[in-house]
DNA sequence: GTGAATGTTAACAG
DNA sequence: CCTGTTAACATTCA
């Protein structure tokens, strides 16, 4: 369920939650919890596919990874990796990778590389993209510390939607179309995110999961590309490899 | 029942 | 030592 903007909504979901005080906290999670009964949460931020609770000792690190949920309260039968209680109300997560940070979050993260955040920079990811020339594009957009918030989703759909074949050499493509690249990323962040808040993601997609180029209508590749064990969907005429 | 899926990292082999 | 492969973590859906 998780690519950047699934981490949006989650944010929006749990806002009611700021301002309120933990009265106990547990879970099968290898990280220390007992220090979280008395704090408050002060705010979440997300950086790409993290969720990041902040209280005022630390902040709880949450990664949904492949199958992960955040539920409110809603119990499972399975135990929760963690959970937060707010006095009646609880906030369970699932099959979630959980880390504590007690470093302040700005000298950890690059809010600049995150696709959904204010501060992104298309010079900072254009910048750090040359720093990978013979990298190919389709593994490229999968680094986290380049295309924070990125999935196989978004990879595949905007690829198409910059007529670009994910086994373009980095240092091969033509400025204008990396420009172009990049303003996709931006744009279908934002369009995931509506999507999937009126349920009309899949429906959307263009590509990803598609047999048929919508453009070309002739078969699309479906493969592993590249060094990432992940499928990609591409056409092979009018996505141009450079 | 089988396999694949919006993910990442630690352990291992060469 | 560096690099590439495999295992591991589970859940849900077709």
């Amino acid at each position: 369920m998780p690519e950047g903007p699934s981490l949006v909504i989650l944010k929006e979901q749990l806002q009611p939650f700021v301002g309120r005080t933990v009265t106990a906290a547990g879970g099968y999670a290898k990280v220390s919890k007992q220090w979280l009964k008395g704090q408050p949460l002060q705010e979440i931020r997300t950086w790409g596919k993290h969720l990041l609770l902040c209280f005022p000792k630390a902040t709880i690190r949450i990664h949904l990874m492949l199958f992960g949920s955040v539920k409110i309260n809603e119990k499972k039968k399975v135990n929760a990796s963690i959970w937060f209680r707010f006095g009646k109300d609880t906030v369970y997560g699932y099959v979630v990778q959980v880390k504590m940070i007690t470093e302040p979050l700005d000298d950890i993260y690059d809010w600049r590389t995150d696709i959904m955040s204010r501060s992104w920079s298309a010079k900072r990811v254009r910048s750090l993209v040359q720093e990978y020339p013979e990298l190919w594009i389709g593994d490229l957009l999968l680094d986290q510390q380049v295309f924070t918030g990125v999935g196989n989703i978004i990879r595949n759909e905007v690829l198409f939607r910059a007529k670009l074949h994910p086994l373009s050499r980095v240092k091969d493509i033509p400025a204008k179309v990396m420009d172009t690249l990049l303003k996709e990323v931006k744009a279908y962040g934002k369009d995931f995110l509506l999507q999937k808040k009126n349920g009309t993601l899949s429906k959307n997609w263009q590509a990803y999961e598609q047999d048929t180029c919508p453009r070309d209508h002739i078969p699309f590749k479906k493969a592993m590309t590249g060094k990432t064990k992940r499928h990609t969907y591409y056409c092979n005429r009018c996505q141009e490899r450079y």
